[in-house]
DNA sequence: TAAACTCGAGTCG
DNA sequence: CCGACTCGAGTTT
């Protein structure tokens, strides 16, 4: 009976904090707070863009005529952004091609403007340069979630009495954990501890060797010092049989993209489940979100009945992302 | 024999334009063309942006000190998109919010500029208005795709010397096909035609009721006056038996989201599949992109030889569109 | 000019 | 807001 308890426990951990497919949606709530918290972000990553703005039109200044900038080398990459072109954009052009481009910018733009065709210029600059700021804090948005669940794991294992040490992704070591490491998920590349005297390590945005895709966050029945980085074929990474579980991370908060994100992890989940398999390996998969519609809840509730998913917890319920972490740490 | 090279025929068609994997690899040719065209529509997009922030700037250099600006209500909007507030982000925003995020655009970024307050009002609007024009430009990514699309089936039809009537977006009329009809691709919401005596009705961007989402292209077995738009129930599009053939399109060029939009596309797909199969129905399913990357091109010519998939075209390959629109039209 | 990750800026039904 | 579509602005390994 212990057995049989302790399987169901393991089977559907998931029931204790996941009543129905509901409990999964983000409320209204967690979504205003997280558009909130992007737009303080996004106004301090905006103030290098603002400097750049000045820094351009104050050496534009310096010239009579649009033409005159082609002759400005220091700012040929400005004109470039200016004319449209993204830095993405950029690689993928000739220097003809961005000669043109710039040709094209102060031609159509910068000479129909006369005299102010210098706040022209800084204008096309700025509007280039929000969708670069777009960019980075879309970036910054899928690290703030890692981060989240990473102080959650902490914590978790702080009040189970777990010592833990975790890989520094500066220093590439590892590194004992104690309480007073303020802000340590910002460094933070993997999580090592011990459950029962079995090696756990947990390690972020791993490229998986059997999927040859990279993974938010695996779970390795492994020691810390079995872990080596990169290309080292003797790194536990390389190993499928020592993956315990992998999840699917998405920190974004906007409903509109919630849909479409999940579509994207179920794919990469059904990629992961079929590379394991192919060697006759099921490890456990979850997937944690911050965005979740009614309609990819039901879906999500359904794989973890049908334990085509192993758990899964919205990133904005603390105690949903508690009892997950509960569970990570005791698999 | 003649039956089966019909079903050879049907069974296989992408082998008429797809030798292997490798046919479907977007080429950096095409990528860069996509890259280049996509700065151009920018620049155009862009003008309505640079008037708004000389309007900005104009109005806010009516007054003397940046808390003023609170008072000028015709540019509180502004005044938002400034403190970093896409308008997407608007909509979940209480009014005190609001007041709040621009009371911080304010007093952290418009005080300390003193006397340059007026242009830096203007800079931090035009680079959250330029994440918008970015936003707008991958919308009209999207759109061009489509129209691609359009092209090369109205040009089989021609070719084939087949009629064909075309759904008009805006009158909601089905109107006769004829060669002077310059740019119809534009107002074109469906296309319908006939394949020896049987109808032929395509619709673009149709919520399917049996999927409960929205398909980029739908192929019915129906004849144009069948479909009926939205909620009616008469239509079409509400038996399942009628639907031939779902795509699923990607006109996005960026190699970067090649495969990030295929795990969408394909998870689209495979709730299209599973819907259908809950009815026992076997639509066939196809799959268009602009940006195919080697291993997702791996994975799409093993679905199509696995016979999940149907068929699969790389959008910037007009010999591939060509073979694909016939497959199409004579399904 | 690797490849595949981050996610929300728009849009429309 | 309601959900689910458009796709590339960054980033990493």
């Amino acid at each position: 009976m212990c057995l049989c308890m302790e399987k169901k426990r393991t089977n559907f951990d998931y029931k204790k904090h996941l009543s129905s497919w509901e409990s999964l949606v983000t409320s209204y709530e967690q979504t205003r707070a997280g558009f909130i918290s992007l737009a303080l972000e996004k106004n301090r990553k905006a103030t290098p863009f603002v400097e750049e703005a000045k820094a351009l039109k104050s050496i534009a200044s310096t010239i009579e005529s649009p033409i005159e900038l082609i002759n400005i080398t220091q700012i040929k990459s400005a004109l470039l952004t200016a004319s449209g072109v993204s830095d993405k954009a950029k690689k993928y052009l000739t220097e003809n091609d961005k000669n043109e481009a710039i040709k094209r910018l102060i031609e159509n733009f910068l000479e129909p403007a006369a005299k102010d065709f210098v706040d022209e210029l800084g204008y096309r600059f700025l509007l280039t340069r929000g969708d670069s700021l777009g960019g980075i804090i879309r970036n910054l948005g899928g690290v703030l979630g890692e981060r989240k669940m990473t102080r959650m794991l902490i914590a978790t294992l702080s009040i189970q009495g777990i010592s833990y040490c975790y890989l520094h992704s500066k220093s590439k070591e590892w590194i004992v954990g104690s309480q007073d490491d303020a802000d340590v998920e910002i460094f933070l590349k993997g999580l090592s501890w011990n459950k029962s005297n079995q090696a756990r390590t947990l390690i972020y945005n791993l490229t998986v060797p059997i999927v040859k895709k990279n993974v938010d966050l695996c779970l390795l029945d492994a020691k810390p010092e079995q872990f080596m980085r990169r290309n080292n074929k003797n790194s536990c990474h390389y190993f499928p049989s020592n993956y315990i579980a992998l999840e699917e991370l998405k920190g974004g908060i906007d409903p509109a993209g919630a849909d479409e994100h999940w579509k994207t992890a179920n794919s990469a989940l059904n990629r992961i489940k079929k590379a394991f398999l192919s060697n006759d390996l099921h490890p456990k998969t979850f997937f944690i979100g911050a965005a979740i519609e009614k309609a990819m809840a039901k879906e999500i509730f359904n794989q973890l009945d049908a334990k085509h998913l192993s758990n899964a917890a919205n990133l904005t319920d603390d105690n949903q992302l508690i009892s997950l972490c509960e569970w990570l740490i005791n698999l």
